[in-house]
DNA sequence: CGGGTGGTTGATGCGAGTCAAGCCACGTGG
DNA sequence: CCACGTGGCTTGACTCGCATCAACCACCCG
């Protein structure tokens, strides 16, 4: 039984475009994503957005918050989705009666500083084609973990989406998955995507 | 009063070039670094390493141990360095009396998620000159929080290691450290290094 | 039908990777 | 003491991957 089955949270929807939240906006909270896909930006002084991470089906986001109490990203649907809200104040009282509540959420944290890590390690020394491999397999086992069908899925975010979020024009974004689907590792038609030979797209990764 | 200094910690020292902890170890703590440098190395499947992370004087380390009671990554000193060791069950054991000390944790780890995301969003899409000054800001006002002198400080990390961490090579690495003296902005001799125009490097990192 | 949005594809130039040489500070041993 | 090797750093010349700029296409909706 997961964290966040055990609280009384608020459930909710929103359209595609609509924001979850916004950067700075204070709320000590974070969501569990029932359906659809969230994106969560980061605004730049300068007026840039970045996409820094992006939420599938049975994903937490939202955790910034725990530190500041206060939104360090904005939160963005990129399809219609359902989510739970679970604010921090309610996890902090039923930790304290119940202390595996405090190491799930320990735990839950820690996954994701290592989860991000990596990320920057992976995308930082790999080219633009490894980078789009990387990105494909990780979504496809993201949603194997959700136990949904990680060979045959339907992309929420657009190429310059991805573009921003792997550190490359979205162009190239465009011309990476042709060649994955000239050389027969995937295929794909607009924002349907199919693994058509996995191994090779995690040697091509590695 | 910070959370390290609440526990019964172990005390050690490491002489440059030790290795603190082992990517793969079994043990679930962390560490806070009192003195030093310390790098946190990820292993790849092929042999090449990256670093993913570098500790200053102050900061906590080896919190991705909390998720899977195992280390994920093999750090490093690269100057002699004196550091805390505190074990996860301690800090649980002691979160059970005092609910403040959990969220401190919580509070610790979702300030590294948030700032590691940072990081990604701000190397990504900058070439290897704002890289370079970015992370000459960071470590300043890294230092400058522990509050040691933010404005003259020795970098730990060679330039090879600078060059890993920023997705950049050595050379580059050398050639903008070059530069961003030509430029007056900073003065560099060897590992010595000293912020001449602090304003002007943010603006060239934003 | 026209306009808008998102995606693809092509031509060109630049930034940074690569390869290679050389410098400096260090230590070691003849 | 000097000769020599070694590791970390710098600098230069050449190459290549990706950004950039720009056209064009497919689709949707008013």
């Amino acid at each position: 039984m997961s964290l966040v089955d055990k609280l009384h949270v608020r459930q909710g929807t929103l359209a595609s475009g609509e924001v979850l939240f916004w950067s700075g906006q204070r709320s000590a909270a974070f969501y569990a994503l029932r359906s659809g896909c969230v994106k969560d930006v980061a605004m730049r002084p300068n007026g840039t957005e970045s996409i820094v991470h992006f939420s599938l089906p049975g994903e937490v986001l939202g955790l910034g918050s725990l530190a500041t109490s206060r939104a360090e990203t904005t939160a963005i649907a990129v399809q219609s989705a359902r989510y739970c809200r679970v604010p921090a104040a309610a996890v902090h009282k039923l930790a304290e009666k119940m202390p595996d509540v405090g190491r799930e959420l320990v735990r839950l944290l820690a996954t994701k500083v290592m989860a991000t890590q990596q990320l920057v390690a992976s995308v930082l020394d790999r080219d633009a084609l490894a980078r789009v491999a990387g990105c494909v397999l990780d979504i496809s086992s993201r949603m194997q973990r959700s136990g949904l069908d990680g060979s045959r899925f339907r992309l929420g975010l657009s190429r310059s989406d991805l573009a921003s979020y792997l550190g490359v024009t979205l162009e190239t974004v465009s011309r990476c998955l042709a060649e994955l689907h000239r050389r027969r590792l995937i295929e794909v038609h607009a924002k349907d995507l199919r693994l058509l030979r996995p191994a090779d797209l995690k040697q091509l990764f590695g």
